[in-house]
DNA sequence: GAGTGCCGTGTAATCGATTTCGTAGCCCTC
DNA sequence: GAGGGCTACGAAATCGATTACACGGCACTC
């Protein structure tokens, strides 16, 4: 491939006047053409590694996902990768598969590689390579998921008005006992929906006791059945569930098939993020969207804040409650 | 951040000894132990960018995706993506949506990053951008989908094994009105499921006249509800169809609901490529899965043959038939 | 004991760009 | 017409690594 010599040499200039044209750093004026013919004729594009090791820029941001197969996570992603992409940026990706392990391993290379920015949403809790990555001062940003004692800003949903709204939809609809799955207590995303849940159905008069707290480690389809199969062997199964995942909520609408009950009529079922094929189900999922792209796309520009020296926020986003059939009542008009 | 000369100075050698010890390129004895103090103290870690550069190889893959939210390209994505690392491969990922502009966009911004080689599942027809791929000496792979006149190896899968058990899946079941939903003609992939489709059935007695095959541009659930629509207005509508995209067979489902026709009892529902959650519609639907994670492995090892200079065959590997509930009978044991 | 080879290390070239500094040429002013 | 300022450009340093080449010292052989 053409370097910058080929074209200075065939346009008789020196390379530095090649540079400038494809830069307009400064203005030059006669030869401009003759290095443009000549870059044209040879086919020359910068070569960018080069111009990385000089500029200390690669133009290139690195994401680290927790779960690429997550449909949650796959449009996320690809919002960043659009974000990124329409600002110049080149995408390095890499997917943690929800093990901390690899995720470091992940943020090292990416490290090594020098990306501008970091974009991470954590597998598991806390993680000393974050620390490392807010030490070393390449920018970063945290998706999804908070890391406590990470100085680092967040861009994430916020569930408040999605599960207040979710706790009068049931309690209008004559639920009583309500259940949710979600990950093990300690993460940070799973005690929150929890804890918010809670309120908000509080504020109905509706209790959720811990019988009807069912935590999972794997956050697949198998854990979230093994738990609704829990559930309904209580001596008092819930009439409503909530799944914080999509995942979890497959697997508990298969073992509610498997036994033969109903959505909505034997239990109600909301999931947590919406995805494509909820609303294809039968009977379509109440479920409570996240915004998605908005947070892909805010994550971007956050991190660019950050890699342009301007100090950035965090940013909360509302989520907000689908009202489907697999609660009981259609949807008002 | 620390580079290789603050380590020399430190272990008090030259750079050049670092690099030894470092690379093992050389026996290096007594020093060694002194560099590799150095090295853990000062957190030293190579810059990528500096050795891309001298060595040519940057050591990461590109790869460009006809469209990541779709849950097939999506695994494919994750298959690539473990296989790369695993091989101490980064990948640098583009998503061109279906759009060939972007995608000829991403594939220039991936060869002036100097990747290793890249894998491309194309998105449309011809492409001039990836002959001059060919014609530039990096190794390329193409995933999924042939293109015509383009001179790289392809990995991806054969329907014909599971199309042929289809047919005689469908025709032991007594259907003898088959539809099949598609990309538009002149499209490889859906050009050969038509006529593999087709032709299997014919060794059944069966026909699938052209008017029972349905085109649309997008792949998306929009088109495949359009389609299954006007199969469903023709005079003798279809008692089987075949959608041969996910996202299309979600849409099919659709436009059956909305009308109050049941699979398989009204008409009977096969989708290509399985998705987790087909196992969960009601009825689960009959599905052709392609072995994915395989399709991502092979294609980076073919990629890998390629970059280290030995030829590299084509790749095919077989696609499968699984049967469930939505043709009719349950499968059997 | 001189020659031969090997081992371990340092010096410096190199990859391909950007950028600092220096300078030649020109125009303008007084 | 000498000096000042500007423009357009070239020479060379630089980024941080790898690696070709050179060389000193030691062990070994004859």
């Amino acid at each position: 491939m053409a370097n910058i010599k080929d074209v200075a040499e065939r346009a008789g200039v020196s390379v530095a006047t090649v540079s400038r044209v494809l830069n307009g750093h400064s203005p030059v004026a006669e030869t401009r053409e003759r290095v443009l013919a000549a870059v044209r004729e040879l086919g020359y594009r910068p070569n960018n590694v080069a111009r990385a090791l000089r500029t200390a820029r690669t133009g290139a941001l690195g994401l680290v996902i927790s779960d690429l197969t997550n449909p949650f996570f796959t449009e996320l992603a690809d919002a960043v990768e659009d974000a990124a992409r329409s600002l110049g940026y080149s995408l390095v990706i890499g997917n943690a598969g929800e093990r901390p392990e690899q995720q470091d391993d992940y943020i090292r290379t990416l490290l090594d590689r020098r990306i501008d920015g970091l974009l991470v949403s954590s597998a598991g809790t806390g993680s000393a390579m974050l620390s490392e990555v807010v030490a070393s001062g390449t920018p970063l940003v945290l998706l999804d998921r908070t890391v406590p004692g990470v100085d680092a800003p967040c861009v994430r949903a916020d569930g408040r008005a999605a599960l207040t709204d979710l706790a009068a939809h049931l309690a209008a609809l004559g639920r009583r006992r309500p259940a949710i799955i979600v990950a093990p207590a300690g993460t940070p995303t799973g005690d929150e929906r929890l804890d918010l849940f809670r309120t908000a159905l509080a504020a109905h008069g509706i209790a959720l006791p811990d019988e009807r707290v069912g935590a999972t480690p794997d956050l697949q389809h198998t854990g979230g059945r093994r738990v609704m199969s829990g559930f309904l062997d209580l001596p008092e199964p819930p009439d409503a569930v909530l799944a914080t995942d999509n995942l979890m909520a497959l697997g508990a609408m298969d073992e509610l098939r498997a036994r033969g009950l109903r959505v909505p009529d034997d239990v109600a079922l909301v999931v947590y993020d919406d995805g494509p094929w909820f609303a294809h189900t039968d009977p379509p999922l109440t479920a409570i969207a996240q915004p998605t792209r908005e947070l892909g796309r805010a994550a971007v520009h956050t991190l660019l804040e950050r890699i342009e020296g301007r100090v950035a926020e965090s940013v909360l986003l509302p989520a907000r409650l689908i009202t489907r059939r697999s609660c009981g009542e259609p949807a008002a008009p």
